[in-house]
DNA sequence: GCGAGTTAGTCTGATTTCTGGACTCACTGT
DNA sequence: ACAGTGAGTCCAGAAATCAGACTAACTCGC
């Protein structure tokens, strides 16, 4: 009778780069973060800046909030109007944008070089690496395997 | 007459992070780089792992190809089946890979602790860390500014 | 006091994309 | 001979995206 299912087994993996994608995994979602790194905390500022559909902007901003990586404050009360701040939560995700902006600055850039260049307050123009936090050394793609393995 | 327009102004920002995400900002495309980072190289497998949609697979796998992120390997000739490998800019990836899985593991990691720890060839479990390649100094949001700003 | 501008959205209808499931085709293994 | 594997494609319905027009409540300059 039960020959249905079988296959299939090995569901998908629970896995944090998943479910942080499920948050952020959306261009303009991660580029409304951006944005607020770089200041610009209002809705038609935002709108102009990434270039997004204002609908899908509002709905991402929603989504945002509701995660707990922005949160919504009203500065002025009479025509009801707001901005986004970060959260403790929406500025850990600095390396993330840091990381992509490196890899885009690699592949990506044209003749001139990168569009934008940060400075670090070390003094030097910021190249973001990763590096492994106990022992301090960069982190290659084959010098982390998974610990314990399965169970 | 052409009262039209005069406001929009500022177009979108030309920028490294909108550029990368242009080609990774979706999550399955991520995730398929993740498997791949975890050895699992082949089509039914990635899907089953992934959990995504066997169609919108496809059409990533060719996407990032395309953008030179994994190539395509025959493995046998009479069916002919295929797997994906990084190429040097996928492996660049890794540590975009690494700092939204750290991100999850803070925010996301349900009561028993993230779902997966990566130790790294130091002997400690990896957490991955964000610093300026100059000074070895850790980022944080506020440390890094635009340099020369506008122009 | 009037028209223009700003701000934060929402509404609209026409695409476009995504989705799960069935299906294909060429094998292999039992 | 029959089930299974592997790498997709095909399908049709559901959902999301898009550009642009619209709204509502002000403020500003003249």
């Amino acid at each position: 009778m039960l020959r249905v299912m079988a296959s299939l087994s090995v569901q998908p993996r629970a896995c944090s780069v998943a479910r942080t994608l499920e948050l952020v995994g959306d261009k303009w979602a991660l580029l409304a973060v951006r944005e607020v790194f770089h200041g610009n905390r209002r809705f038609d500022e935002m709108v102009r800046r990434i270039g997004a559909p204002r609908d899908t902007l509002a709905a991402r901003l929603r989504t945002l909030v509701g995660a707990g990586i922005l949160k919504r404050h009203q500065y002025s009360e009479h025509p009801p109007r707001f901005e986004y701040h970060l959260t403790e939560a929406g500025r850990d995700l600095y390396p993330v944008i840091l990381t992509l902006m490196r890899w885009g600055d690699t592949y990506l850039a044209g003749a001139d070089g990168p569009p934008l260049t940060l400075r670090h307050q070390c003094g030097h123009p910021l190249t973001a690496q990763v590096v492994c936090e106990a022992c301090g050394e960069p982190v290659t793609a084959g010098s982390a395997k998974p610990a314990t393995a399965a169970r």
